[in-house]
DNA sequence: CTAAACTCGGACCAGAACGGTCGCATATCG
DNA sequence: CGATATGCGACCGTTCTGGTCCGAGTTTAG
């Protein structure tokens, strides 16, 4: 239900290479993967999701490349999170695996829910600017 | 790298539901099923591994069954966490794919590091009774 | 205008992890 | 002794993720 997958670390990397970037330059995708050591045809895959999430901007051509669309103080981990890992949902009810009519099972989803939600919370204070 | 699973989520609604019993009173994992609606034989896996870990204790033989052996005020989600997804280790550093000798991964690693161990934190002010 | 370098998007594959099951040994109570 | 419980280890099927490949559309350089 909570998940912080490889993506999210490739992306969270990726975003703070972008930071360190002069404002107007652009980094492309092929520089990012040798300069962080990420896998060749993996960073252009969580580049674009970030970028089609509004966090970052590509720029075609030849000169092309990435760059911050957003102050890196105002770009959340748990933003980056939720864009490479999805939002994360509890499993009880979602699979009806737990079904929920039973009273047992409905004692017990709001406090997860609440529990997940704190831990979001935690994501949310942490911006790229402090990692 | 932080991953609450669908077995976490068993642990905590068995714990629970062990924790509406009398004291003495032990209930088996086939009762625990059935009342939980949780899969027939996982129940018994996740028990088991809590019972290993000290978070309850198991009575062989035809009355047996399980019953917390501690205050369920004492038994936090991260110690159930903990016991049946296993310690959460980062990604980065753990296979070898972002290599440590690299000034940027090792600037990440350890805010990460903490990202994580604040998230498990949270997790430990939450216990079984609270839920 | 052509060529090169880049992003975009979808299709595709292998491997690991998870959820779930079965069966046998062992211990307890009646 | 027999019935019933856990303990534990071995065992699959499925899903998901990480990872790769390829074609299409775009922009700049020459």
């Amino acid at each position: 239900m909570i998940r912080l997958s490889r993506k999210s670390d490739y992306g969270l990397v990726a975003l703070k290479a972008l930071r360190a970037l002069q404002p107007g330059d652009a980094m492309s995708a092929r520089e990012l993967s040798l300069q962080l050591d990420l896998p060749t045809d993996m960073t252009p895959k969580v580049l674009a999701k970030l970028a089609q999430a509004g966090l970052i901007e590509s720029l075609m051509g030849k000169t092309g490349g990435y760059r911050l669309a957003r102050l890196a103080e105002d770009i959340s981990v748990a933003e980056v999170v939720r864009v490479l890992d999805g939002e994360p949902g509890l499993a009880p009810c979602r699979e009806g695996i737990l079904e929920c009519h039973r009273i047992e099972t409905c004692d017990i989803k709001h406090p997860l829910d609440n529990l997940h939600r704190e831990v979001m919370l935690v994501l949310s204070r942490m911006s790229i600017a402090q990692l």
